[in-house]
Formats: structure tokens, sequence, C-alpha cells
DNA sequence: GAGTGGTCTAGACCACATT
DNA sequence: ATGTGGTCTAGACCACTCA
């Protein structure tokens, strides 16, 4: 026999899924769960409904009642700055809801010199006692935070350039690192799934039960040294993140076997 | 003043930050921490350690009590069957760990014919009636499942061909589906963050607070027609993704602002 | 058998938003 | 004022693993 609680989740979560509690419905009270499974103590009911709200499907409303969540994607494509826009994206931006809706982007910028973690130690090839200017961004959308956008760089490298203005730079702070002899031209993309720091939760505002993407991208210059990490944190809950890929042809040649796509 | 769960959870959750609970580790019993914070219902001192449990660090194992969680990442690339290894990979193997330790793989694959979900309709831009077929399979190494691969395409193409044998194709089922006419030559990668659905934490043995990464893949031929979509779910604590770029000379003239990398 | 966490009971007082 | 969820008390019995 399951637990109560475990049959209250499931019930519940059946009918998120099969559409009888739609997005934004309010659930029954803990007293009306209490009372319909017999059950209770409170504990219990609670017990139940903190399972769907740590899997992201609802969220209390305290004094309202717990209401099933509503989504509303945005779509983070780490390569739409640089490259034109293919076909098959067209094809889908009607899937891919919000794109269009012109927001009010804000952001909130701060540098300051650090001593690199090891993440960018390790990724920067920094010596042991070599500091890292780091260029913090907040950004927003209607007074939303969206996305926490941390760049490292060299001290040595950008130390008195505008890479390290606190504000924005009109004409892109990579552009600063091509005046500086470095320009950007490959890029190492990481991603890391894991559930929030504290912290994160209070600069982006998660709800709980919201899980985020930890992007990491590594730049290089033409000689393969690299330039600066930029780390990524974006809610699980508010964005698709977009990759497009063609086919390199003389791999293909070389490598019948290829699954693409496929792994 | 905070509650008590909190600061049991604040506690704890910084001992392991600094070092002080290292992964493996066994925390206090829920005895000790009800007699340390002076409270005690057990209640309050599980509601803090559920806490930790559903930001993915700890883990609970009854009855030795609970333990810090410990990670090994394996890498999933995306790309890894057909792009040979550029040089700032292997700048990296040595951060990602577990990436050499050959392990015995396996994987179980069943096919079948279904109705598309709408997902997957929208991307192989199917009508309502039409059917597709699925391959799924579940990778495993050393028996622990770290991946499921659900590839669908439409029935009317891959009918009657090697593509719908539930064994694995020696030469690939994108060589397959290239015989059919339909070499896949562009891809777009969509990467979604979320909680797993309990099923999915039934088939890859997750723990809890373990968010996923839904990867779904959609490949067209020459032609711009969507070939297959293909879902992969990994799980966030085994996994980092692994993306790479090069930029596209021809749009950086046209783009002098391009901020590649940092957005 | 002892100790652990898993589940459950039957209450209590509180903060907060809406009525 | 009412009703909601947030926090907490003080117990109970159970299943499981290990010594």
């Amino acid at each position: 026999m399951k637990p109560i609680y475990q049959r209250i989740a499931d019930d519940l979560r059946e009918q998120i899924a099969d559409g009888s509690l739609p997005p934004g419905s309010k659930l029954p009270t803990e007293a009306d769960l209490r009372e319909r499974y017999g059950t209770s103590a409170r504990s219990t009911v609670r017990q139940g409904l903190s399972l769907l709200v740590n899997e992201g499907l609802i969220v209390p409303q305290r004094p309202k009642g717990y209401f099933v969540r509503e989504i509303r994607p945005l779509v983070y494509r780490p390569q739409s700055e640089f490259r034109r826009k293919p076909p098959e994206v067209d094809i889908y931006t009607h899937l891919l809801a919000a794109e269009g809706d012109e927001r009010r982007p804000a952001q909130d910028i701060e540098v300051s010199i650090v001593e690199p973690s090891d993440l960018v130690r390790k990724r920067l090839q920094l010596t042991e006692a070599e500091l890292v200017a780091v260029r913090r961004r907040t950004r927003r959308l209607d007074g939303e935070a969206y996305n926490l956008n941390d760049s490292y760089a060299p001290l040595s490298l950008v130390e008195g350039s505008e890479w390290m203005t606190p504000v924005d730079v009109p004409r892109g702070t990579n552009q600063v690192l091509a005046e500086l002899g470095k320009e950007l031209v490959r890029a190492l993309d990481e991603i890391y799934v894991r559930m929030p720091t504290p912290e994160e939760v209070r600069r982006l505002q998660l709800g709980p039960g919201t899980p985020v993407a930890e992007h990491v991208v590594t730049t290089f210059a033409a000689d393969d040294s690299p330039v600066q990490v930029t780390i990524n944190v974006v809610p699980g809950d508010r964005h698709v993140i977009v990759f497009e890929r063609v086919k390199d042809p003389q791999d293909f040649e070389q490598r019948p076997r290829s699954n693409w796509g496929a792994e």
C-alpha cells in the first residue's frame, strides 16, 4: 500500500497532466485534501503537496491556496548575436513562446577585481597568484531578473581598458578585447544542470522546484589562448536553450558511421 | 528571527560549502540536530534536512543517516560523433572527470509505432493523422542508466527499414536514413531544464533533488525538411553538456558588435 | 537489539490577504 | 473576521540494516 502522501501527490499530478487542473488553476486546500483522503494530520497532506512544489508543478500563494504553475519560456540562444538566422529557426519561432514580445530590457553592471575560483582559473590557465577582473551583469525584463551573466578576464589583459567600466559598452566588450589584440574566434560551451544556491534563488527570484542551467563559455583567441570565461545562470522555468548545428562535410566523409543528432 | 529549520539548513549548507562536511561524509542524525538546536519536534529538523535533499546536496540512506552527495559528471557531447576533436577540448579533458574511465556500456532498444506528441508533431511538420515510429533507447554504464534517448521519424519514411529493428545498427541509423534519401545535414538543438517526472526518476534511478536536461534535436535533410526528432533526457547530476563553436568570419564582418560568447 | 530514517497523529499559535 | 498556508510541539508505530 502506497503512503497517503504519495497518493495525494500522484492523484494531483495526474490531474495536472491530463488538464483537469490547468495552469493557473487553484488546487484543493489542505483542509479539503485532509478530508478527502480521510487522513489527517495536516503534515501528511503537506508532505504530499511539497512533492509537487519541489517538482516545480505547483506554487503555494499564501494565503490564497496552492496554484498550478504557469510557465512561459524565453529563448536563450547563445549563438544569437553572431549568426544570421538560419531558415530552420524561423520554422520554430512559433513554437518558442514570447520570442517576439519585446519587453523592456535592463541590466545592472558591476565590475570588480577578485581571486579567480578554481573553475575560472583552470579555464583561463592562470597561475596561482594571478588576479582576474569580473564584470557581473544581472539582466532584467520588465524588472524581472532572468539571467545572471558574469564575465572573467585576466586582470593583466583588461586593466585600464573599457572592459572594466561598469556601464554598457556600446560597441561591445568583445570588440574591446579585439582592440587589445585578442579577437575571439572559438568557444567551448559547458552546460551544467543543478538546483540553485540560495543566493541564486534570491537574485533570480526563483520559485521552489526551479532548477537552473549554468552555462560556462570559454572563449579563445586565434592563437588558442583562453581570453575570457563567462558564466551564465539561467532559470530552468523561464528558458529554453537553443543551439544550431550544420554538418561538417569533411567529417562526414571520414566517419560515415556518424550518428548525427542521435547522440 | 529565522525559522529554526532554515537555520539548520543554512548551517549545514555552509559546512558543506566550506568543506567541513566533505562529499561522502555523514551528517548529524536527526536526533543530534534536534538536541543541538534545542528544538524538537522531529518534523522541524526533518523540514530543514528536506531543504538540502531537494537542493541535491544530501541524500538520506536509511537507516545509516544522511550523507553529503558525491557527484562525478560524465561528459555529454552532442557533437562528439561527427566532429574531430578540436584542440580546445583537449585542454579541458582533465577538467571533465570520468571521461576516460572506459566503463561497460550497454543499451536497451525498443521500437514501436505511436501517435506523436504535439512536440514531435510540430517539429516533424506532420498532419494530424500521421503516425511516427519511435526508437527508444535506455543507455547504461555498468548497469546504471545514464541517458534516455528516444528518436522519432515519420512512419512513412522508415517503415520496413532497418531503422525499425530493435537492435543496434552497426552502420548507424542515420546512415539508414541517408540510404532512404534523407541525409541529415542540419540540426536544431533545444535544451529544457526541469525536474524529472516520476517515470524518469524510475528509469534513470534519480536521487531526490536531481533536475534533468531534456535535449531535443531536430535534424533536417538538405532540402530543409525535418527528418527525425530525438529527445535525450540526461540527469543533471551526472552530466555536463558540451558544445563547441567556431566563429563565422562572414558574420563578424557584418556585425562588429557581436558579443560573442558573452550571450 | 539498537539505532536510523519513514510515516502518521492531533493538536497549537502565527502572519497575511481578502472580505 | 475569516480562511489560508507557515511553523512547531510531542508524541506514536514501522521497516530496515548492522552489530
